[in-house]
DNA sequence: CAGCATCCATTCAGATACTG
DNA sequence: CAGTATCTGAATGGATGCTG
């Protein structure tokens, strides 16, 4: 009867956290925090073609052709926000943006990982 | 040089597997199959509540009470189209449905587990 | 009890055109 | 090159009312 909080029921699979509670999808809730940053067409591919290395605009807009330069524009920026890639504007021109991921961008790897098993077995 | 098959280069963190290439959000690729399961708002809850037990549709509407009717059957046929529960339907009166998830469906909780890491630090 | 039908508001993706 | 602005259509979520 050790390992169990007492006054908590036991919570199979799941973490011993205020947050695993929550009656709603509220955005302090970690599951939420990393779907948002996944949230939306495409932006897992981003995510892969990064995970390779660094990339510009359009070397992403290259790898992904059927990705229109606003999508791709809107992604890039929501991937900055979440704090999965930093954007690294050279001057100069003509000008070149590459991007790359953050030490936590990189962390994603692992639950892409987790996305991508779940789906091949089933 | 052992562990690289020929003719391939290293991707880093990412499965030797074509899928692992597709140039658009195909519905073949894994990742894009788990996250088909579990698209849309309230989704990982519902799952949630069902990894801690089987659940009627009213106890599910009880533990998750901001959640209308409408969404929650929708969840509910979409979680069983991609296998994660099942319903089971109590003949006689009043109706019960109780749905519980599948063995796929219990392995949703290394899933969500990976997804509630990252956010929870980040 | 466990839902489905209908309607409405919001969000989203994609197409097209334009710019520092 | 690397975006932004604007528009349209499709998908989504939520409210309300009805039924086997």
């Amino acid at each position: 009867m050790a390992h169990q909080t007492v006054g908590h029921v036991v919570r199979p699979g799941l973490p011993d956290d205020p947050r695993a509670d929550v009656a709603a999808p509220t955005p302090s809730c970690p599951v939420e925090v990393t779907l948002a940053a996944l949230r939306g067409r495409w932006t897992t591919l981003v995510v892969r073609e990064l995970l390779r290395g660094e990339r510009t605009f359009t070397e992403l807009a290259q790898a992904l052709p059927a990705l229109s330069d606003k999508v791709l524009a809107d992604r890039l920026a929501q991937l900055a926000r979440s704090g999965v890639l930093v954007r690294d504007r050279r001057p100069g021109f003509p000008p070149r943006t590459s991007y790359r991921l953050t030490p936590q961008g990189h962390r994603l790897g692992p639950v892409l990982q987790a996305l991508w098993d779940w789906g091949a077995e089933g």
